[in-house]
DNA sequence: TTGTAGGCGTTATCAC
DNA sequence: GTGATAACGCCTACAA
């Protein structure tokens, strides 16, 4: 039945069964004018008989464009970059662009790897959702291709686009909120060692020194519950997790350990992804508003294939969202 | 400063840089032996000097194979295909093969559109994890490149590979579970129209019929909690929902509207993702081997590289997972 | 309106 | 060990 290894036909097969010149087949099939109602009519016939597909490869080889842009991220279970995703998906489709994306893992090899991979498959831009990906990998990238980055860089290159929210500002707004509602001993706990995560833990230390308070950092493991219950037991009254995934397990540890959340500490996540809403209590998070960020990558792609060269930097402000997870008294 | 449109360098001026012919300069860089080691080191440095980077389109139109395999799923915003791509992705990197994520957005002809990039990307092999891809897609697509689709078919062509779990299985162990616990009015509720959906519909209506009761069946839209909570309010006692996402929507309407889980209400969800562990309660779940069905996906692919053309059919067994969600008195 | 003839950057097959 | 040279499948002048 079916031809398990079958080569795919060629423009020339199609041409050769519609009794045409590749060169006209090609024209017909690009859907350009200058070819005989008649004539393009056969040459889709043919086409369809055949189950014909261009071939991406010879194409961007001979065009030196694709009509893809990629998207790199480092990790697709964090709705956060769902969000971003969704957003650049929508903005690329409205413009005709089609998407694939690269998924790095979590680690900056890994997303390097990505990027580089987007550059072999010459791709027309890439969207890259991580302050992860090493310095020089994304101006080698920019150099060839638009390359729009949405997460904060500390300096960021000449030569790309950067969509960031002001993590320093938002984390800054979360903890003088824990401090409003009389938390005395906060923490911030991390499980990243990114750039977005340092800027969110200098906002915390900013709002609580202001206040001539202490404050108490953490990095921890992934599934180390023994050393998160070992935080929250360590008198602290308030926590700022990096995200909201980090907060919703810090949450299952409280729980599981009958550590009380609000009454005996008070937690807020970051990035109010769907996450914070279907957890209980639902988590006070800063938003960021990902969507739009999402597409104005996808914009900033297309300017830069219109012609602009100098650099757009987008700055996004973080808004508190506040729920149950901090309510108290 | 930078070139913003500049021309990637070509294996040519690598190998004029380094004083050999381009068919020298290829070998060199792909590591094959037969190439001295100065000769090899020269190149190297000339190439690392350009800041070359192989041409992925010429290569795979000069092979006929890009080395990169391609995976296609509707919902990336959705933890179970989170745990499969993450499983495919590991197995991929352990056979030195690449991957890349094409994302449906939830609609069949969004995910066809996404398998015909994949096709004109020419990649190695596609996985394809949803059961909402159209039929003549599939058997296009598997004509010319190896396909594993993970999900449940209901007559999977013969030309491509199936790794699925029993869903009417899982399903009905989960309802026999809520019969057990004493359950009476038990109802599925379900947001998506799928034949995986549906297999675990079937599954409890099996369950169900079987000690003479009667099965309420709901489909329910997206963001509407008025339509769950009337659903809640009908006088059911047990609800499957068709999946995690959707049982931890019920329960946080459930908790925003006063209706207590599982005290009132019994909830049990589908594919045990870690939504299921971070809300409280936690909920019950069918388990299904998401990781290894993914490394299988990529094992099937592989296999049908190496010249293998019978059809692989995966099926794994789904476990119950009893938790918080259901449990009584 | 249609066809001819390169050329895109690699790889692969031969000779040398 | 090294270098010509012909594919690979498509696009794009240019010519007919």
């Amino acid at each position: 039945m079916s031809t398990p290894a079958g080569r795919a036909p060629t423009i020339i097969e199609v041409a050769a069964r519609a009794g045409v010149s590749k060169s006209l087949a090609s024209r017909a099939l690009r859907g350009e004018r200058g070819v005989a109602d008649e004539t393009r009519r056969r040459i889709h016939v043919a086409a369809a008989e055949l189950g014909y597909r261009i071939n991406s490869a010879a194409r961007s080889l001979a065009r030196g464009q694709s009509g893809i842009v990629g998207i790199v991220l480092n990790d697709i279970g964090n709705p956060h970059f769902t969000g971003v995703v969704a957003g650049a998906e929508a903005e690329a489709r409205e413009r005709g662009l089609r998407t694939i994306i690269g998924h790095g893992a979590g680690s900056a090899p890994d997303l390097a790897r990505q990027i580089e991979t987007m550059l072999e498959l010459r791709v027309d831009g890439i969207v890259v959702v991580s302050s992860w990906a090493p310095r020089e990998v994304l101006e080698h990238a920019a150099q060839l291709t638009p390359v729009a980055v949405v997460a904060r860089l500390d300096e960021p290159p000449e030569s790309l686009d950067m969509i960031a929210s002001d993590d320093a500002h938002g984390a800054r707004a979360a903890t003088e909120h824990l401090l409003a509602i009389g938390c005395r001993h906060i923490a911030y706990v991390t499980r990243s060692t990114s750039v977005t995560s340092a800027a969110r833990g200098r906002g915390v230390r900013t709002a609580i020194e202001q206040v001539g308070l202490e404050l108490a950092e953490y990095r921890v493991g992934p599934e180390d519950d023994e050393e998160i219950e070992r935080i929250l037991r360590s008198g602290v009254d308030g926590v700022l997790a990096n995200n909201d995934l980090t907060a919703t397990e810090i949450l299952r540890v409280a729980r599981e350990r009958g550590i009380d959340v609000p009454g005996d500490i008070a937690l807020v996540g970051y990035d109010d992804t769907p996450l914070a809403r279907i957890v209980s209590p639902a988590l006070t998070s800063v938003n960021q508003p990902q969507r739009a960020m999402g597409r104005r990558a996808i914009e900033c792609i297309s300017e830069r294939r219109d012609g602009r060269t100098d650099p757009e930097r987008a700055w996004y402000e973080p808004t508190l969202l506040v729920r149950g997870s901090t309510f108290r008294r």
